[in-house]
RNA sequence: GCCCAUGUGGCUCAGGGGUAGAGCACACCCUUGGUAAGGGUGAGGUCGUGAGUUCGAGUCUCACCAUGGGCUCCA
C-alpha cells in the first residue's frame, strides 16, 4: 500500500504504511498525547470524530485532547452511555432510546414502565460516579445490520431496533464498556474514567422521536465535565440564571403579577406598566422616523372575517370564539385581516404605496395550558406589529428599510447580539407553490442583496408566507425570537386588496408583516433576563430615590422632589424615620440608578450627593447640574452614565 | 394537550393524622442614625378548590384548578 500523509495543524506532515485511526496518529507523536486523546476534527470540520476513526491519505487532524473544548462533546456522548448503563443496570426492565450532547450536556430518553422519582434521579447519578471509577475502556465494534437487529431485538431494545432499521446502513458500530453496549456512532473517549466530573440534573417527559402520537419517554437531563471545578462553574451559572429569572425580577421589583383567574394574562402593576409604555412610546418616535402611520383596529370579529383571512381553517386551535345574539365572534388573534378591512376601505394609488401601518391592537391567543411561560408566553399580548402594503417589486427595498430599522432599534435598547432565519413552507399552508417560491426567493434575494448572514428554517414558515425571525442571543447565550418579517401573498388575494397602477390598471399589492420587538411583553420577559432588571434610566420605573439622612432635611427633600418632578423626572422620595445605610438597601435592590442622599451638609450647601447603584458616589454635586445631565441622558435614552460611563443596562453584574 | 413535580399569611419557606410556625414586608411606638438590614409591640392564614378515607385531614386518596421543569407549538 502506498504511503498514507497525515497533516496537523502546524503543516507538519506524518506518514504511515496504512490508513491510521485518530488515535494511532496521536500515539505516533507521544505517548501523553495519545493518553489524552479523545477525539479528532478532520479537515476542518465542526463535529468531532471519534479517535477511532480511520483516516485517509491527504487527511488533515487536528486532534482533541481532554484539555480543549471540544472534549466536551466526546466526554458527555460517553456519559450519556453511562447514565444508560447506570439505569439499566438500576432497573433491567428499562430500555434504552437515544442520549444526544445538548449545548450545556446531555439527556438520554428512556422507556420505564414507571416513572423516575427525584430520588432515582440521585441513585442515577450514584451509579454512574461508580461506573466512572471502573474506568472500563470503551471498544468500537462494527456490527452488520443483521446481526445489530438480533441481538438488540433479543434484548427486548424495540427502540433501538426500530432505529437500526431507519438506517438502513448494512454495518452499524457499536460501543461496549465492560458487558455493556449500546448502538451508536460516536464519538467516544478511550476510557470512561476520564469523565472527571457528572450530575444529573433534572427529569421531563418527551415523546419518541418527538411526535406526541408517540409513546412518552423519560428524559434525564445531564452534564458532565472533565474538570470538577468546571461542574461548578456551571451549576453557580445555572444559580445565576435563576436570580436573572423575569419572573423573579418581575416580582421582586413589583412590575407584573399572574392571577389564576386569568391563566396566561399578566397584570402589569404600575411600574411594569411604565416600561410597557416607555417601549411603546419609543417604538413610536421610530414610526415616524420610518414612515408608518399608527391605526387602531377592533378588538373582535364576526369569524366570517377569519374564514376569510384563513385563520379559521389554519389557527383556529389557537383562538378564542363567543357567541352573542347567536352571532359567531372571535378575538383577534393577529392584526392582519383587520388592516385588509381598513386596506380595502379606500381606493388605492401606486402612488400611496408603500403603505405601511402600524398598531398597536391587543391579541387573544388560547396557547395550550402546557406552553405558558412567565411573559415570554402568554395568552393576550401586544405587538409591536405592522403590515406594509406595496407593490412587488418595492420588497426588496422594503425589507431593507426594515432591517436598517431593527437594526437601529436593537442598538438603542443594546441588543447587539443578534441572528437572522429564513423560514420556509410549513406542511400546513395555503397558496400555491408558485406563490410560495416566489416569496421565498424575495426574503433570500434581500439578504443576499444586502449581505446579511442567515440559516434557512425548512418548514417553519407561517402558514401564510415565509418568514425572516430575528433571533436575539442574550447575556446567558440564551437565543429568543424577537423580531420577524413575512411576505404574504395570500392575504391580499383572500380579501381581493388592489391598487390602481401608473398604467391605470389594477394590480394586486403584496403585504409584509413585520414586528421588532415581537410582542412587548416577551420583550419585557427577555430584556430583564437579559439586564438582569438593570434597566437603561429612560426605561426604568423609577430614576431617582431620594434618601434623608434625618427628619430635618424633609423640607429641603420636598423641594428637591418637586423640582424634579416638574422636570418630568420619575422620582420618589423615602421620608421613612430608617437608617441611611437601610434606605440604601432597599433603593438599591429596587435597582434604582441614582439616590440622591441628602443630610444637613447638602442641606446646608444647597446641593447634593448622588450614589449610583454602582456603589460610586459623587458628592455636593450642583443640583442643577444633576437635573441637566440626568434629562440628557433619559432624553437620549443612554445606555451609559453621564457620571461615571458605566453600563446601565448591559452586561449588567447580578446583585 | 401530554409526562413529572409543586401549591401553607403580601413575599420566601418550615411543619407531614390530634386542630398553624419563622424571617421579610405591613401597622403603631421608641430610636434622628452619613452610604446595603437599629429595637419593641401588633395585626394578618377556612394550609389552591371540591369530594373521599378516618373518631379526627395542611398532613393520606382521588378529581379539578394554577404554577414550575420538559415535550409539542409559537410573538
Amino acid at each position: 500500500m502506498a504511503a498514507v500523509h497525515i497533516t496537523l495543524p502546524d503543516n507538519s506532515v506524518r506518514t504511515f504504511d496504512h490508513e491510521p485511526t485518530v488515535l494511532e496518529v496521536a500515539k505516533s507523536i507521544g505517548p501523553r498525547l495519545a493518553k489524552d486523546t479523545v477525539g479528532g476534527l478532520i479537515n476542518d470540520e465542526k463535529e468531532v470524530s471519534d479517535l477511532r476513526r480511520i483516516l485517509k491519505d491527504g487527511t488533515r487532524l487536528k486532534i482533541v485532547t481532554l484539555a480543549m473544548p471540544e472534549a466536551l462533546e466526546v466526554i458527555r456522548h460517553s456519559a450519556a452511555h453511562v447514565m444508560a448503563q447506570a439505569v439499566q443496570e438500576l432497573w433491567p426492565d428499562v430500555k434504552v432510546t437515544i442520549g444526544p450532547v445538548i449545548e450545556n450536556g446531555f439527556y438520554y430518553d428512556f422507556s420505564s414502565p414507571r416513572p423516575f422519582t427525584p430520588d432515582d434521579l440521585l441513585a442515577i447519578e450514584k451509579r454512574m460516579e461508580q461506573i466512572i471509577a471502573r474506568d472500563l475502556e470503551v471498544v468500537k465494534e462494527d456490527w452488520s445490520q443483521d446481526q445489530a437487529i438480533k441481538t438488540f431485538d433479543k434484548m427486548g431494545e424495540n427502540f433501538k431496533v426500530e432505529i437500526i432499521r431507519d438506517l438502513g446502513e448494512k454495518s452499524v458500530s457499536v460501543y461496549k464498556q465492560g458487558d455493556w453496549f449500546d448502538l451508536c456512532r460516536g464519538p467516544h473517549v478511550q476510557r470512561l474514567g476520564v469523565i472527571k466530573a457528572v450530575k444529573v440534573l433534572s427529569l421531563a417527559g418527551a415523546y419518541w422521536r418527538g411526535d406526541e402520537k408517540n409513546p412518552q419517554l423519560q428524559r434525564v437531563y445531564a452534564t458532565a465535565f472533565t474538570d470538577k471545578k468546571d461542574l461548578a462553574e456551571y451549576l453557580h451559572n445555572l444559580e445565576e440564571a435563576k436570580k436573572r429569572d423575569h419572573r423573579k425580577i418581575g416580582k421582586d421589583l413589583g412590575l407584573f403579577y399572574f392571577h389564576p383567574l386569568s391563566p396566561g394574562g399578566p397584570f402589569f402593576a404600575p411600574k411594569g406598566a411604565l416600561i410597557y409604555n416607555q417601549l411603546q412610546n419609543f417604538v413610536r418616535e421610530k414610526y415616524i422616523q420610518y414612515g408608518y402611520k399608527e391605526v387602531i383596529t377592533p378588538q373582535i370579529f364576526d369569524v366570517d372575517l377569519f374564514h376569510r383571512s384563513g385563520h379559521y381553517a389554519n389557527y383556529k386551535e389557537n383562538m378564542y370564539f363567543t357567541k352573542v345574539e347567536e352571532r359567531d365572534f372571535s378575538l383577534k388573534p393577529m392584526n392582519c385581516p383587520g388592516h385588509c378591512l381598513l386596506y380595502s376601505t379606500e381606493l388605492r394609488s401606486y402612488r400611496d404605496l408603500p403603505w405601511r401601518i402600524a398598531d398597536f391592537g391587543r391579541l387573544h391567543r388560547f396557547e395550550r395550558s402546557g406552553v405558558m411561560h412567565g411573559l415570554t408566553r402568554v395568552r393576550t399580548f401586544c405587538q409591536d406589529d405592522a403590515h406594509i402594503f406595496c407593490a412587488m417589486e418595492d420588497i426588496q427595498s422594503e425589507i431593507r428599510s426594515f432591517m436598517v430599522m431593527l437594526n437601529d432599534i436593537y442598538n438603542s435598547l443594546g441588543l447587539t447580539n443578534y441572528t437572522i432565519f429564513l423560514s420556509t413552507r410549513p406542511a400546513q399552508r395555503m397558496g400555491s407553490d408558485a406563490v410560495w417560491d416566489r416569496a421565498e426567493n424575495a426574503l433570500a434575494d434581500a439578504l443576499k442583496d444586502l449581505k446579511l448572514p442567515y440559516t434557512v428554517n425548512a418548514g417553519d414558515g407561517a402558514f401564510y408566507g415565509p418568514k425572516l425571525d430575528i433571533m436575539f442571543v442574550d447575556a446567558l447565550k440564551r437565543p429568543w425570537q424577537l423580531g420577524t418579517l413575512q411576505v404574504d401573498f395570500n392575504l391580499p388575494e383572500a380579501f381581493d386588496l388592489k391598487f390602481i397602477g401608473a398604467d391605470n390598471k389594477d394590480h394586486r399589492p403584496v403585504m409584509l408583516h413585520r414586528a421588532i420587538l415581537g410582542s412587548l411583553e416577551r420583550f419585557i420577559g427577555v430584556y430583564l433576563e437579559h439586564t438582569a432588571g438593570h434597566l437603561p434610566t429612560w426605561l426604568t420605573p423609577t430614576q431617582v430615590a431620594i434618601l434623608s439622612v434625618t427628619d430635618s432635611q424633609n423640607d429641603y427633600c420636598l423641594e428637591l422632589e418637586r423640582k424634579l418632578k416638574a422636570e418630568g423626572v420619575r422620582v420618589e422620595f423615602d421620608q421613612r424615620s430608617e437608617k441611611l445605610g437601610f434606605k440604601i438597601r432597599e433603593a438599591q435592590l429596587q435597582k434604582i440608578p441614582y439616590m440622591l442622599v441628602i443630610g444637613d451638609k447638602e442641606k446646608a450647601a444647597g446641593n447634593v450627593s448622588v450614589r449610583l447603584k454602582s456603589g460610586a458616589t459623587k458628592y455636593g454635586l450642583n443640583f442643577s447640574d444633576f437635573v441637566s445631565k440626568l434629562k440628557c441622558e433619559i432624553q437620549e435614552r443612554s445606555l451609559h452614565s453621564p457620571w461615571t460611563g458605566e453600563a446601565s443596562a448591559q452586561d449588567a453584574t447580578v446583585t
